[in-house]
DNA sequence: TATGAATGAGTGTTCATTCAT
DNA sequence: GATGAATGAACACTCATTCAT
């Protein structure tokens, strides 16, 4: 039964991941449940608050982008990078979590969702520093700062969907000006 | 009365500047008209709607942020443009209300909203082009690309705030991008 | 200075026939001072409760018919109850407020009311006894009746208005059912 | 929990029967959910919208009286129509909602109440017809007339409760009336 | 373990009534 | 006297959370 329990369980974090996409944090369990196809009980078995469901679909994507990350640790370092980039400002309607994330009403932020997002941080760091190496970006850029653009450019997206042509410009330029 | 009433306006348009500002839309009238001191029929009065409401927060914001463009209009180009997406991004909590900007439950944009914020386009796209004609920013990019990185950049601070030497290097990188 | 008072007395109360008629007792006050072109504070001066403003359009309406049927008190018998009762039937919408009419939220019937009913009746009832004495009515019915088979078809039809055959198709029966 | 729920609906629909009964679709589904001993939200769990319950109400009681009207198909036929007349226009207070029935804000009628209003008309009709055949009634009226008249009656009890001796002559005029 | 009915605090909104101008 | 801005209790309705089955 354990393994039931498992398959609601992986049901419900994509349920949430398309709602929380769509509609921000403001997303009702109740539609959460019904598209996962399961009883709202069983949702607040599994993810005992509403915080703790968000958390969880936030961490969740957050290892997956971690997941690309790692598997683009060979080939031209500089096209690595942009694809990440690419992706993790792509898919832009799901990533409207991103903006409740690290944000509970006590302005306290969970541990897990730290730590899934400093996993992230790092392949994105062995990414950079990759492409630094090989003379593709200019060395005096941190992590920080390649965060904080990208997450900007993913969250710009999310808002309000851009012309990919407009998207893919202003992404050149935040390149260029990483170029050394 | 009518002073009072100007003066009630206002103050509940500070409020709820204040409110949205930390809690996004879902910051509730309830609070704003509290934190206004006048009760929450007054509130209603003056913006029927909470939408309404919201909509007349957003284009307060941008008015401002729009003269104070206006007022950068002489003196270096490239500083001035440097000045402007420093405040845009700058004030970071109060920003995350341009998170629910432009996205009525329906996907309809409040025709006022559209024109405060084409009016703040406008002003922007004003300064880039004085910095092009001054040779400091590559002519092949348009007000589009700029504002949607200044978008990302206001929108990421204002999801959680960055060290400031942080954000003045994303800037200087950004601005990096967009020189020839 | 007298004059505008009552002028604006006389036009609130029209007003407010208009509004509590379409609405019921649910027609809101600020309607009513709009369509009588006041502020809502003068409306507040002349009827310091709504109760009172109901029952002062109540009470107006009611002493309109009272003086038709006064006027009516010559020609024949039988035509005169005939031509009354269609009118108290006949302006259907208006008549809604006889539903609110008599029935304070506590139970309690205004004095007033209750005296502009009763000059009605009054009245009916001449009109009543007018015919009986002329044999066109029977003489073992009395106002009561009479008065409750009225309100009963002003009712039906302000309720839901229907064919106007199937209206002078009742009343027929009724005036039938009061022949001799 | 399927029969729980469906105690509870019962419940809901008696405390609704008896509030819009006293107060018309005035009455707030906040003394309804207090009367059924049940919380608010459970309420909106059953009738999503305030018109849903009243609707529901209405049909229920509607129901009731076609019921009613058929186990009244034998027997004597004047006798059987008066009884059912009788019925409907008897229990006065509960039918005060029979006012707010068929006029929703928008005046669209919903299509159970009409339906439920038509299953009445028919066994009204059927009653009626006997009647006809048995040489009891006139020929020449047809249900609307009666339904008019009966719907009258009802509101006029409804709104104001007359002594029985009179309401019990007033229904002997119209009897009369719908004798050959 | 899963279900979904029940709960009730909270939200946006309306409206009779008051009162400063 | 007239005005209309301000008030806040009341309403319809939502939703995270609990719990009997």
């Amino acid at each position: 039964m354990r393994a039931d329990a498992q398959a609601n369980r992986d049901r419900i974090l994509i349920a949430a991941e398309a709602v929380f996409g769509e509609a921000g944090e403001a997303g009702s369990t109740d539609e959460i449940a019904r598209r996962a196809g399961v009883g709202i009980g069983t949702v607040f078995r599994h993810f005992p608050t509403k915080q703790d469901l968000l958390e969880a679909t936030v961490v969740r994507h957050f290892d997956e982008l971690t997941a690309q990350a790692r598997s683009l640790s060979s080939g031209d370092p500089a096209a690595a990078l942009r694809e990440l980039i690419e992706t993790m400002v792509g898919t832009a309607a799901t990533k409207i979590l991103l903006i409740g994330l690290l944000t509970d009403p006590s302005g306290h932020v969970p541990e897990a969702a730290v730590q899934a997002s400093q996993r992230l941080r790092r392949a994105v760091g062995t990414l950079l520093r990759r492409a630094q190496q090989d003379g593709a970006i200019r060395s005096d850029v941190s992590v920080d700062e390649v965060y904080l653009l990208v997450r900007g450019l993913a969250l710009a997206a999310a808002q309000r969907p851009a012309k990919s042509a407009t998207r893919r410009k202003a992404l050149d330029i935040v390149l260029a000006g990483l170029a050394p």
